[in-house]
RNA sequence: GCCCCUGUAGUUUAGUGGAUAUAAUGCGGGCCUGCGGAGCCUGUGACUCGGGUUCGAAUCCCGACAGGGGCACCA
């Protein structure tokens, strides 16, 4: 309908004004007006200083009477220079409730271009914490949200099993823990030895050597070290896809570190043969201010140490060519944190300078920390949230919450963890992702407002009406709608606006958003409107809308990776 | 010092040039013999500051100020 009602403006706009520039249909924005808004008028009077009143008045009246469309408009009206179309509330009301449950609502023309998004990437033999949370909340959605737009989309992780974290963990493993094996609690054990690691380290710096050579082991792939390296690697493994499972996201693939970074030190020296890269302090850099010109914007980008030895940097190379040469990608995105933006833009400078076309359809989508009320959460402190305490401190106050209700009397631990996860990933996704997340572990349990369960909630709501009774869209009919009725309607309508924004955006916190002010559109309504009560042909149209309604909460949550329960 | 991000009610937050700035929470007052009170109604309260561009700026530009992150072998 907004595309119809942007057709005949601009058509109108052409013939009668010659205007060719852009024209967006916008909702009014008065409580009880349903319908579109257009500031054409002011667009097309700015061309004339003189008398701007004058001519917006003219030019608004003028249009406003050309415009012409079909039953689904009530009338045309120029105020103050905006021409406001009002919708035949009616009409409009049953084709969109027929749109959305007869058709893939909001799903977007298939589309050309192959996106791979890299997310989640967990580091081997540390615990899975609340910010490799918010980065796997965030992947998955943006991965459901693209292919929901139409694009064609690789899932990919990067596990991070190799470099100085590993071999700090494995020199302390063997030093002081030989062969011990991990309780059930694996994820923490493994965090507890990393943290006694660096601090030992801090405490006696000349241990770092022996730390060094274990990581030339390593990578020369000592029989005896590998060894322990596959067997302490797997306790991590089994555990990130506990966790994945339990969450509920999926990979296409899965790049491991230990596998790139001889291809990296290929790369390297292909880049030291082009002239890209060079030696310095003993260590192969690339001079990005030098080689583009800039001052002091891309700094010194090292790209294999001075032992040999290769970096993140240099397995970064070898990863985005795989990408580029093994998939076919046309995007490459990377979830990962705002503090490695500078990293990311030297590894796209050094790509383009290699000669990777693909280099400039590279992008870092970062998201900001997640830091515990007190502190910013690092795990070389020990000051951090694992996932697995979170999840269980959130369930403990989902199931209490659930065990009050005599509404579900079985499944009450399935139910407490449907609310539990969608209460942890509406959290994670609701603010904007370059938005620090204070993290307070009171709030986090709490299920009101702005939460995944008051969307949950509403759901489960509109569920328990149609299971009493269902709507005949063929006889549907609204007369009058309440002003709950019509907003809530307006609301449904912008879900499939609101999947191509938070697609071409990489944004699933504008989804969140929407979904939780469809909620919110049909708590209003729900208080106002008797449906089961109401007289038969009122009684259809608002079951009709409860129908829609569900469905949008429904397709929207999932977009979010949330579930939807029918009872809670 | 340089680069990036963020400044909106007490707190958290929406808003990528348009009308009366979106919500949540907090605090005050109401609503269950009604389809489920994890809810609803109602009151309270905000664009960091100074210039500029524009018919029109929370939004764009310049400059302050404040907070966070990054800047050579961590990731």
């Amino acid at each position: 309908m907004k595309d119809l009602v942007e057709k005949e403006i601009r058509q109108k706009a052409q013939t009668l004004y010659n205007y060719t520039g852009e024209i967006e249909a916008k909702p009014i924005p008065f409580k009880g007006d349903w319908g579109f808004s257009t500031t054409v008028a002011f667009k097309i009077a700015g061309t004339r200083r003189k008398d701007f009143q004058q001519a917006l008045r003219e030019i608004s009246e003028t249009l406003a009477s050309n415009l012409d469309f079909g039953e689904e408009i009530s009338r045309i009206e120029a105020v103050n220079g905006y021409i406001n179309i009002y919708l035949n509330a009616n009409t409009y009301a049953q084709y969109i409730i027929k749109t959305i449950l007869n058709t893939p609502y909001g799903k977007g023309t298939s589309k050309k271009d192959k996106i791979m998004v890299e997310y989640s990437q967990p580091n081997t033999h540390k615990a899975f914490h609340i910010g490799h949370l918010r980065n796997t909340c965030l992947g998955a959605s943006l991965v459901s949200i693209l292919r929901y737009a139409g694009y064609s989309v690789v899932a990919a992780n990067l596990i991070n099993d190799t470099g100085s974290h590993v071999a700090k963990w494995l020199w302390c493993y063997l030093t002081y823990h030989k062969a011990e094996e991990p309780p059930e609690k694996k994820s923490e054990w493994l965090e507890q030895i990393y943290v006694e690691a660096t601090q030992k380290l801090n405490k006696n710096p000349e241990f770092e050597l022996q730390v060094k050579k274990i990581l030339q082991r390593l990578e020369q792939k000592d029989p005896e070290i590998i060894e322990v390296w596959e067997k302490t690697k797997q306790w991590s493994m089994d555990e990130f896809h506990r966790i994945y499972n339990e969450l509920n996201v999926q990979f296409d693939v899965y790049f491991y570190d230990s596998t790139l970074y001889e291809e990296g030190k290929q790369i390297v020296q292909e880049l030291v043969e082009k002239e890209i890269a060079e030696e310095s302090e003993g260590a192969l850099i690339v001079d990005l201010d030098h080689l583009l010109g800039t001052d002091d914007v891309y700094k010194t980008y090292v790209v294999l140490r001075s032992d040999g030895t290769a970096l993140y940097q240099t397995k970064d190379l070898a990863l985005a060519k795989r990408k580029f040469e093994g998939y076919g990608i046309d995007r490459s995105i990377y979830v990962v944190g705002s503090e490695q933006k500078l990293h990311f833009q030297q590894v796209f400078k050094t790509l383009e300078l290699a000669g990777f076309k693909q280099a400039r359809k590279c992008y870092h989508l970062s998201y900001e920390l997640v830091m515990l009320k007190g502190g910013k959460m690092s795990s070389r402190l020990g000051n951090i949230v694992f996932y697995d305490d979170l999840y269980a401190a959130v369930y403990e106050e989902a199931l209490e919450e659930v065990e009050k209700r005599d509404i579900v009397q079985e499944n009450k631990e399935e139910t407490a963890r449907i609310v539990s996860l969608g209460a942890i990933k509406f959290s994670m996704l609701r603010k904007d992702n370059n938005k620090v997340i204070v993290f307070d572990p009171k709030e986090a349990v709490n299920f009101e407002g702005q939460t995944g369960a008051y969307i949950q909630y509403a759901h489960a709501r509109a569920s328990r009406i149609l299971e009493k009774d269902q709507a005949d869209l063929a006889t549907m009919d609204f007369e009058e709608l309440t002003v709950q009725e019509r907003n809530l309607l307006e609301v449904l309508t912008t879900f499939p606006e609101t999947v191509e924004q938070s697609a071409e955006r990489y944004k699933p916190s504008i989804m969140a958003m929407y979904v939780f002010e469809v909620a919110k559109a049909f708590n209003e309504f729900y208080h106002a409107c008797p449906v089961l009560q109401a007289e038969p042909v009122t009684k259809n149209a608002r079951l009709a809308l409860v129908s829609a309604t569900t469905h949008v909460l429904k397709s929207g949550l999932e977009l979010l990776g949330i579930e939807a329960p029918e009872r809670m």
